[in-house]
Parts: structure tokens; C-alpha cells; sequence
DNA sequence: TGTACATCAGTGAACGCGCGTTCACTGATGTAC
DNA sequence: TGTACATCAGTGAACGCGCGTTCACTGATGTAC
């Protein structure tokens, strides 16, 4: 049974988070218009009202749907590694990377449009929930290192974070012009390894 | 003798920058405009026309600046170091987060405006410079790693820059609301110690 | 199954706004004699 | 020192534009009987 069209859209809803998301990636977040999207999925932006209190607001849903899958691909990446708690630790910090590469739209709602995670209670609950993956896996990841060497796990997380953040903005990201000497990917790879090196949580002569 | 204040400005092209910078600061890359720069300057937007070509050109002249400053702390940090390739690393790394807080403005300008660093070859320049400091740093340091255990040195430097920039853009510029669990010079001077460590420069037992 | 009706997702015209940019102009400043 | 003149940094009015948002409306869809 084919989706019926005409007069009402169906899912006109979805359809305006999906136009932003890639205008949003291809113009950034700068360059994202209300009226554009609204045109992209077929409609007046007088249309967009029926469902979002505005421009800002449809931003918003954006980013919600992005923290939802981005929370969701670091507790497999976690689930994944575990038992061992390295393994895990360095299968969120991949993860962290390849959401941004495979999400470049929704990475911009969520990290570079301005939107604060404190919009609403939804936002902020579904960044914790990604944060909190993390987290979880710096905490477990702590119990190895020697108590007295051991830094709070929540640096821990906070510098892998960074890593992974300055990592796609400056390499994956790149703006234009702009060569990346090595592949993101393998950049992360070998700076997560060094960092846990240098924790003592892999061997120092490898 | 005092300045002469009247009909001619005296030095309206750098009061227009410093205008740029201050609203680039405040309202963000997106938020910046030609008509209230020149509003701010106590000048019709017509005027800005005598002393750039247009918005971009002024956003680009602001951010050649930041550059320009930028290259001169990373090398005055890196000379401070001298002769320890460990200290100059390490005090670029510094100068990296102290350039993006005290010039936020110019921080803004250079890395989140959308202006490309190929727009000139002026501004091309002044960011070569500037990186190349930091690679600089990266190369001697790596003469102090046995040869079987070094990455390449532009790895080294990306990797530190890639941490900085994460900090400043997580941590230090922090959306509203965002609360960072540690000063920020504190999760750089860590995450860098942590690095060095991992590549041998560091005693393990520190 | 057919009809009357309520719902509500869309239209399209209109708005006020501030933007970047252009243009002919003006009048202060600096210079030549 | 005074006058005539060229220069050029500013004005201010005007432009077209696309934006986000509002509003009364319309007509397709779904439901009650």
C-alpha cells in the first residue's frame, strides 16, 4: 500500500528535521534557514508552525535525535568492549568519531549551532545519557591504574572528550583548504594510545 | 596634542576591527554584522566601504590579527623553553588556551567564523607561521625518542593540538549552562602531561 | 453504505525588520602657490 | 600668512532581499450516526 500524498504530507514533521539536518550540514549552522527547510520538504514555511514553536525550535529537535543516536552508539561501543574496561573506554572514544563522520548534520545541531543542552529537560537528559557512557567507562577504566598515580576519572573522561572533540573539528571536519596529515581516524587511534601509555594502562615499549 | 576628533575619523579601520572583535566575541560568529560594527564605531555602515570590501573582508582582517599575534605567543612561548625541546612543547601547548582566552575575540574570528585560512595568502602566511611553531616544537622533540618508538612529529603536533583545541571549545568557551569540572589550564597541563608521559619523556612514577 | 460534520494540516498573502551594498553628495583636511 | 583648490573620508537616502512570523482561510481527512 503506497504512502498516500496530497494535501496533508503525513510525516511533514520528520521530513522538516531531515531538511534541516542537511542544511544544516551543508551550509552550517550559520546558514540554516527556516524557509529553506520548509521549501526542501515540499511545504510554505507558515506550514512549519503546525509543528515547531519556530526556527530555533526545529534546531533543537535536531540535536535531540542526534544525542539520542549518539548515546545509543556509545552504549553498544561500551557494551561492546566490555567486559574489559580498556577495551570499552577505547570503543567509546571511537565511537565518539565515527557518530561524527557518519552524522555530520546532527553533529552540527548538537555541538555547533548554539543550542545550549539546557533547553529543555529532554536535551539535557539525552546529553547526560551520551556524556554518561563515558564517564562510566573513565570510572572503570580508573580501577586499574595505581591508586596513588590514579587521576579523577572525570579528567580522564574530560581529556579523552577533548581528544575526540579538537580531533573532528580540526581533521574531520577540516574546513576547506585545509589538509589533514593522517587520517582522523588513525590520529585518534594513536592519540588515545599514547594517553593510556602514558597512564600505564598499555605497555611502554609497544 | 590631542587626538583630533571631527568630521574624519583618524583611525576608523582599526576602530571598525576592534568593533568586529567585540561583537564577534559577544554574539558570536553568526551574530556579528557590518551595520552594528559601524554603529559601534559612531559611523554609517556606508563608511566601513572606504576600508574593506565588504563583511567577509573585515572579519578576515580581524581574524589576520589574531593571527598574527597568535604565531608571535606561540614563539615567544616556544623561545621562553629554550634550549629544552620538552619545555617549548610544552609552553606552545600553554600558549595555545592563554591566546584563545585573553583574545577571544580573535579566537572566534580565526577558528569559528567560516573564514578559510586560503582566503589570502597574507592570511595563509601568518597561519603557517603560527603552526609551524608548534611543529617546530614537535620535531625536536622527537629526537628524544628512540627512532623505533617515535610517531611522526606532525602526528605528535596534531595530536596536542587537536587536545587544545577540544579544551578550549569544551571547556573554556563553554556553552551556557555547560560546567566544566576543571579550570581549564589544569585539564590541558594535565592531558599533555599524561601524553608525554605515554611517549616516554615523562617519568612513569610522577 | 451514505451523508453531515468536526478537525486540523496545509495555504498564500502580508508584515516589519535589519541586513549588505550602491550612489551621488558634502564638507573637513591638506597642499600649492 | 592667506587664498584657491584637490583630495577623500564621511553622509544619508535608497535599493532589493530573504528572513521569521502572523493570520484568516480552505479543503482533505476522519468520524458519528
Amino acid at each position: 500500500m503506497p504512502k498516500k500524498r496530497g494535501y496533508h504530507h503525513g510525516n511533514l514533521r520528520q521530513a522538516l528535521v531531515q531538511a534541516a539536518l542537511s542544511l544544516i550540514e551543508v551550509r552550517g549552522p550559520t546558514g540554516f534557514t527556516l524557509s529553506e527547510a520548509a521549501k526542501q520538504a515540499g511545504v510554505t514555511p507558515a506550514a512549519v508552525y503546525r509543528h515547531f514553536d519556530g526556527r530555533e525550535d526545529l534546531i533543537a529537535e535536531a540535536a535531540r535525535q542526534g544525542y539520542e543516536v549518539f548515546a545509543d552508539l556509545m552504549e553498544y561501543a561500551y557494551a561492546k568492549g566490555q567486559p574489559s574496561a580498556l577495551a570499552s573506554f577505547e570503543a567509546t572514544g571511537r565511537a565518539y568519531l565515527a557518530f561524527a563522520r557518519k552524522y555530520p548534520g546532527h553533529y552540527v545541531a548538537m555541538f555547533e549551532s548554539g543550542i545550549s543542552v539546557n533547553r529543555t529537560p529532554e536535551l539535557a537528559m539525552v546529553s547526560n545519557r551520551a556524556h554518561g557512557v563515558l564517564e562510566r567507562a573513565a570510572v572503570e577504566l580508573s580501577r586499574h591504574i595505581a591508586p596513588d598515580k590514579r587521576p579523577p576519572a572525570q579528567m580522564v573522561s574530560a581529556h579523552i572528550w577533548a581528544m575526540c572533540h579538537g580531533v573532528v573539528e580540526l581533521f574531520a571536519r577540516g574546513s576547506p583548504g585545509t589538509i589533514s596529515p593522517f587520517p582522523p581516524e588513525e590520529l585518534l587511534e594513536t592519540g588515545i594510545g599514547i594517553y593510556l601509555r602514558g597512564l600505564g594502562l598499555l605497555p611502554a615499549d609497544h
